[in-house]
DNA sequence: CGTGTAGTTGAGATGCGTCAATAGTTGTGG
DNA sequence: CCACAACTATTGACGCATCTCAACTACACG
């Protein structure tokens, strides 16, 4: 829909990592089995490789994080893995509809997340059309990433590839000319639908093209950001 | 959300289609402009190749296809174009946030379809929390679609491509063993990210391997159905 | 200091792209 | 019904970007 929601999604969803739970969903029919609401923003501890979900498995719950990195993905019968995204701090993910989630999630660096349980969820979107209206804001921005992504993966030069995901990590968690990257080569690769020694060769590449700078392996410093920027788009 | 919507959501589009959209869109505070609502729902008629609405004009309606094919898409600086996805009778498109569309939206054959106005629909939603509802799932449907689209673009060979799409295309549109191909070679390339002549190799070498047989080369039929399925998953 | 893991670099193989020619299809007009 | 043009699809030959396999380097950690 054309106009941003009133409210700010990332405001509303602060509310509900400052304050319990019943102050943001209002008393509702979902409160009388005295179930499920108690665990609505339960804060959850993951180890570095931990699995948060996996696929298939129930989906109870979506997921915002208050601190870390996590990588949804999906396994193939032959191996190969391809990951759908990186979540960084703030992001919500494992937003799905369906009763099984259709993606693992696993932390990539020690993550502190909150679950928030599903259960409940239309009737007090119901109650307060306000919540409804950052529901449906959540779906759209998690469609456009997965539209961006595909535009990634289609029909693009491992270099276009590589300078558009640098591109995207410093406009997500930039910080100056400098970006971390918290996920290993191979989480790169399986995102970009390359090799881990593609996109290894394709940073050198980037480096010695005085584009950006390899301060250490999973430190970048962008010394032509107009370029990164143009390669990538 | 887990649960799928309590009432479908094609139910309640299918009644956007039949009746005149103040049946289904009650009195609110937008009405009272006199606008907006006297086109919602309005049909449109489109030519082959005749462009629906264009990459970066303003976002003003959705649409639902009532007959025809159609594609959205992105055109890049160098000439390349990407399809984002193929939509057939039935189906939703446009349906995006933001002021601007994002892709730029073709019929691929002879359409007629049907235009839903934005304005006003967060209000709407405000009265009908099931219409809300209906709108976060097809939000959801769509970005399933996306995903699984991302998910067929990275690091699969032409051959698993091109059978996913041929098995998505059965799927969505098949007349028993028969799929008809409404789309020309190049947007299924455009689609899968390869050229025109890998997709036609390819097609051909399936049919040397018995699993189809291009009885034209608008129109496959599935010999072995379960292998096409193995292939392209 | 040794061991294990992550990342880089090199050499060769290959799948897909590119360019070009051919074949098939559709539509128009005589 | 045929002739012709324009377009779409197929097929072939060749080149190149990326993959594969392998060796090497850097770094973290006990």
């Amino acid at each position: 829909m054309p106009a941003s929601p009133s409210i700010a999604f990332d405001h509303a969803y602060a509310a509900f990592d400052a304050a319990p739970p019943q102050k943001i969903w209002p008393a509702s029919p979902e409160r009388r089995d005295g179930a499920g609401f108690g665990q609505a923003g339960q804060i959850l501890h993951f180890a570095a490789d931990e699995e948060i979900y996996a696929d298939g498995c129930e989906n109870s719950s979506f997921y915002k994080i208050k601190s870390g990195v996590v990588r949804t993905c999906k396994f193939r019968s032959d191996g190969r893995r391809q990951i759908d995204a990186f979540y960084l701090s703030g992001d919500i993910f494992g937003f799905e509809e369906g009763s099984q989630h259709r993606h693992s999630a696993e932390a990539i660096s020690e993550c502190v997340v909150i679950a928030y349980r599903w259960r409940g969820v239309d009737a007090l979107c119901s109650a307060d059309s306000r919540l409804a209206r950052q529901f449906l804001s959540q779906a759209m921005q998690g469609l456009r990433r997965a539209q961006d992504h595909a535009l990634l993966l289609g029909r693009r030069s491992a270099a276009e590839k590589v300078a558009a995901f640098l591109a995207d990590m410093a406009a997500r968690g930039g910080h100056g000319e400098f970006i971390d990257l918290p996920m290993a080569r191979q989480d790169i690769a399986d995102y970009l639908g390359l090799t881990i020694e593609t996109v290894s060769r394709t940073l050198s590449q980037l480096e010695r093209d005085d584009v950006i700078a390899l301060q250490s392996a999973r430190r970048v410093r962008v010394t032509d950001r107009v370029l990164l920027q143009r390669m990538g788009s």
